[in-house]
DNA sequence: TAGTAATGTTAGCAGCGTAAACATAGTATA
DNA sequence: TATACTATGTTTACGCTGCTAACATTACTA
């Protein structure tokens, strides 16, 4: 067994992205990162000032990963139409947030604040920027103003409808027949589809 | 100094709530909950099982805030039409929001599972009835379907925004000139209107 | 090869949630 | 009114946490 690691920061890193989708960030102790890491329980503090930092990197990793999928779901070698990769990208969305559903939680946690660090920031951003381009190729010279307006109303649809679909929370209408949020659930093409139109 | 308190569960809640939106639930220990009642560090535990039930009991007294405020701003009493007491709902749940973020923030947080607090899920699913109530003024004759779809659209898209006006991740624009999020916050109404015509 | 910087460990602090044992006050019953 | 019981408070203590300081080992560099 070496004394020194050689890649312990990128280990630190993957341990902790492993324990956070398994338990969630607010059962992520650094004592149990270490462990899984093989190292002793100060080791992190050689490469992560606090923990927070450490926790900015995992949320990075998300929104690394996250833009990835939104990219590949509109790549624009696919012969597939504008709005078809745009509902690809809104499926993956979803699918990505509810599949990490942990690590989605850690990326929006109000414990990481990202104007700390400015690196998470622009990668967040980054994910943004595959929405804007997607919707800039369906709405072709639209001006920036709705464009912008249109980015946030899907958006935040989005980030909405994730955090709906995992709570409990919903409308109880009157029939109550078949809830609301599992139609939307099982056909959300079609909702967001719809969603277009606007 | 009277040895029993008398009121001292309501007084730890409303101590909760306090340190809540002062420092953030992840800064709320029981201790400094306790502290802030003048009372030792484990009386909580003859009112509350443990540290969960009572931020569950601070999240419900948020979610029956919240209704009273869209309930006030949707006042069939009020002469106005309902597309405009919708637009103030809207702005009133986005004022919540901003307003009390980190109460907010609690009452969505993961770290409370709602499925074991019904009475905090059903206080939380009341706030959504006053949304599904307007659009069906909105909407006269709407099938029990698309009342559901829209109504989960609407609160996703509200629940996505307040996330994301606090957030500093926005779309970067060619020009931009004027932040997007900015935009939307300043016109929020029209913003709003605009998504009416869904 | 010596000195220094980088990176690991050990020991120890104060704060945390929680349980157990104990103290006091209010309430019901004889 | 005396006595038992219950409700509600305190004290003490345990293991876990983030983090710091002091020390050990290895790698780099003059």
């Amino acid at each position: 067994m070496k004394y020194h690691h050689g890649n312990l920061k990128e280990e630190l890193i993957s341990s902790a992205c492993k324990i956070c989708e398994a338990s969630g960030h607010d059962h992520m102790s650094l004592r149990s990162i270490a462990k899984e890491a093989s190292v002793s329980q100060t080791a992190p503090y050689r490469h992560f000032k606090t923990k927070e930092c450490l926790l900015a990197e995992v949320s990075k990793r998300g929104f690394e990963e996250l833009t990835e999928r939104l990219r590949a779901a509109t790549n624009k070698e696919s012969k597939a139409t504008a709005k078809d990769r745009f509902l690809e990208m809104g499926l993956a969305y979803l699918e990505f947030g509810l599949e990490k559903r942990k690590t989605y939680d850690l990326m929006h946690s109000p414990i990481i604040d990202k104007v700390e660090f400015p690196e998470l920031l622009d990668t967040a951003t980054g994910a943004f920027e595959e929405l804007v381009q997607i919707l800039k190729e369906l709405f072709p010279g639209i001006s920036e103003d709705s464009l912008g307006k249109k980015c946030i109303k899907f958006w935040a649809m989005m980030h909405g409808l994730v955090g709906l679909l995992d709570m409990k929370i919903e409308p109880e209408t009157d029939t109550n027949a078949g809830s609301a949020m599992s139609i939307v659930k099982d056909d959300f093409r079609s909702f967001l589809e719809e969603s277009l139109e606007i």
